[in-house]
DNA sequence: CATACGTGGGC
DNA sequence: TGCCCAAGTAT
């Protein structure tokens, strides 16, 4: 049974095109200044963040790095630094090294072709396609968290996708991409914030839905979801909680920082000692001498 | 393919 | 109060 014969595509189409044109949110990522190094920017952020976290962590990076070349001449502890709280502090160091690729490879464009963005430090299957999409209006199907609920709901009527990106997810996202380049590029968009607004995982608001119609979960009834248990994210105790304790302190710290004050952050001394070794072996955290560590610095010049 | 990886807000 | 979730990637 094809996505064609269950679905209008063509009204599904103008009705989330129509919706989007009318309800987008003013996102300065959006913005047709936005330069494609600032669309980049904001996917790294948005991997996994909210939004409202995000926004004000995207202009404070773009004004002072408004370019690859410019993040890349400065040390990755400095990304590190900036980074703030938005949490998983190895994107900011991926995407450190993405500015430095393009610098090195690029003549510091951010690159339009999905598998030369796929190359780059940090950027998966997501990312490049949202990219290559948001940035360069290309023709992709961009399958996130919020257009896979979406498709799942309105083509498979099931509550939620599967734990990981299916082939047959990614075959109903490329059966359902418009023609044009332009509209595929809005439509992906589009998917998206109907996901993230309406669409939600929790409580969806399907009163206010302009594809409730046509939505296959909502027909059959809205049956809840039957699948293996979605296991949460466990952190109180964990590895991550120290290491984001033991990070916030050399985030802080402008400069070096002794081993008596990452101490302080946390009473257990074995997992202490793993959640720092884990650290430096992930190249947040460079060890400067003896019980001394700072956030990693510009590579020895040679 | 399952797991590790931060942080904070909403209900 | 907890549990759930947020524009994922790398291993």
């Amino acid at each position: 049974m094809s996505v064609e014969t269950a679905v209008p595509i063509p009204l599904l189409h103008s009705t989330v095109l129509e919706w989007y044109a009318a309800h987008a949110r003013d996102l300065p990522w959006r913005a047709p200044e936005a330069t494609p190094w600032a669309v980049m920017v904001s996917e790294f952020m948005l991997q996994q963040t909210p939004v409202k976290r995000v926004l004000p962590a995207y202009t404070a990076w773009l004004e002072r790095w408004p370019t690859p070349a410019a993040l890349a001449a400065d040390a990755p502890g400095e990304a590190v630094r900036m980074w703030g709280r938005l949490g998983y502090p190895r994107r900011a160091l991926r995407l450190h090294a993405a500015a430095t690729a393009i610098t090195e490879r690029h003549g510091g464009e951010v690159p339009d072709d999905h598998a030369e963005l796929l190359a780059l430090p940090g950027v998966g299957e997501y990312t490049a396609a949202a990219v290559a999409s948001f940035a360069f209006r290309r023709r992709h199907a961009v399958l996130d968290t919020n257009v896979r609920r979406v498709f799942a709901r309105v083509v498979d009527a099931v509550e939620y996708p599967p734990t990981a990106t299916t082939a047959a997810e990614r075959r109903t996202a490329t059966a359902l991409l418009p023609e044009a380049d332009e509209t595929a590029a809005t439509w992906a968009v589009a998917v998206m914030e109907l996901g993230a607004l309406v669409c939600t995982a929790r409580t969806p608001r399907c009163g206010g839905c302009p594809v409730a119609a046509m939505c296959a979960w909502r027909l059959a009834g809205s049956p809840p979801y039957e699948g293996p248990p979605r296991r949460g994210q466990t952190y109180a105790g964990t590895d991550r909680q120290v290491r984001g304790k033991l990070l916030a302190v050399l985030r802080e710290a402008h400069g070096e920082v002794s081993q008596a004050e990452l101490d302080a952050v946390w009473h257990e001394p074995v997992q202490r000692a793993r959640a720092l070794d884990g650290l430096v072996a992930d190249g947040l955290v460079e060890p400067v001498a003896q019980g001394v560590y700072r956030l990693p610095g510009a590579p020895a010049a040679g």
